[in-house]
DNA sequence: TGCTTATGAATGATTATGATTGATTTTGAA
DNA sequence: TTCAAAATCAATCATAATCATTCATAAGCA
């Protein structure tokens, strides 16, 4: 990774958050230590960002996140985190279905480099898959206004074109015994033939989800792993029984 | 390799991408490293460029993509005339086929409140319809960075679901032997097979595609109807013999 | 032929990087 | 509050990557 891209790439992460710790900086461009450290020296001689003890921050931290809106604020740190370990299950060369949503949305940033083929039914994830020259394929579809999800019969079948190694999926709602839900049927449609065209197929979710029952019935928890941040003790084990679950934390 | 070719090679993917290694350019173009050297040396002196430590990068590193709005703002009168006429044919109740493109994007704005339903394979085209509040498909496919446009066999496949009363073209090369033409071939199937499925179709161009031969074939002048902005005079008949021809003026 | 230009290889110089060290700051428990 | 452990830091050094420069060769052209 070239000098100036780590520095571009630090600055935007910046643009979308108010800090940021140089172990995950670390992690993210696997570079060393020492290098980081002296990516944000120098980033501070330019007026770029403000060094603090463990990471850097904005200049000018009152200044509003541009890029997110309200929803995808809300449990950013949790999402940030179910979403870098999602896209540590993805291989080189794995061919990826990558839902609408936010969480998923995430996943963007830690999927660069890594030759992967990406397949989304997220409008507005277009943008940051190509930001980042990630080769990606959008299903057609009838456009929803509200999400800007692609769904509709459309959608589903697009999906026939495709075969994937590793799916994942936003749910709104993750129940013992309704499984996993979503507001809108088209979308679920859409999500269902996603994981069935899958070898392996991955939720994920932020606690907020769990115990919630939303409208449209995505498919049961046996049929896919859970990713979440966190979970009641005793709902761990119940939803073990049911489905393979990794439970994320920092 | 020409050296003007490599060149061309180092800017055309500068365009699509924020850096570039020098490592990279080698194995790309098989020169040595030397020649890459001296390459990035003389672009950065002709500020098409600017060298970085192992490579070199865009100019403007946050300006994503100059080339679309470059394009979009050149002979925007003429498109906008264009696009105005080619609008005024869209009847109520019309189902339309509009191609990605920036002439094709200036009718937008016009077919607002005309309870039309859009199909189209541009992704810079979405945000505009959702503005004018137009019910729109948009069909599936690989997403060229370049020019925002879904292309490819599952663009083409996802057109089979629809039918349309008209489709509205851009095209880069209008030619009285070589027909309508256009740079990708790609994109040229995906126009093709949405004027195969088209009660009628249009052909969106400014004055200054005209003579032009493009690379990949369309299809030829009869059969569609073109819009143009103005023509040579002798031009008019010729064309006229093969095509309906509407020639719009202020 | 003689001239110019483009190229690739070789050189020592410069820059970037990662590991190590001991100093400094933070954290949390007493 | 104080203290000790943990985390983070700046400084240093050796190594690796990249750089500008030079020179010799090859290709194109009058």
């Amino acid at each position: 990774m070239l000098t100036t891209e780590r520095h571009q790439l630090i600055l935007n992460l910046l643009k979308e958050q108010q800090s940021i710790k140089i172990q995950e900086l670390v992690e993210l461009t696997s570079a060393s230590e020492s290098t980081i450290r002296r990516d944000l020296t120098e980033l501070e001689e330019l007026q770029k960002l403000e060094r603090v003890f463990g990471g850097a921050r904005r200049i000018d931290p009152n200044m509003p996140e541009p890029s997110l809106s309200d929803k995808a604020a809300k449990h950013l740190k949790e999402k940030r985190l179910i979403a870098r370990y999602a896209a540590s299950l993805v291989k080189t060369g794995d061919a990826i279905f990558l839902d609408a949503g936010t969480t998923t949305a995430q996943m963007i940033p830690f999927l660069k480099g890594k030759d992967v083929t990406v397949v989304t039914n997220g409008l507005s994830h277009v943008e940051a898959l190509a930001d980042h020259s990630i080769t990606s394929y959008l299903t057609g579809g009838f456009i929803k206004s509200r999400t800007r999800a692609l769904v509709g019969p459309q959608a589903t079948q697009s999906l026939e074109n495709y075969r994937f190694d590793k799916s994942f999926l936003g749910v709104n709602g993750i129940h013992l015994v309704n499984g996993f839900t979503t507001p809108d049927p088209e979308e679920a449609a859409v999500k269902r033939r996603a994981g069935e065209l899958s070898r392996s197929c991955y939720v994920l979710a932020d606690r907020s989800k769990y115990d919630n029952v939303s409208f449209a019935h995505v498919f049961d928890l046996s049929r896919s792993a859970l990713i979440i941040d966190s979970l009641p003790e005793d709902a761990v084990e119940t939803i073990e029984r049911q489905t393979t679950i990794k439970v994320v934390a920092q």
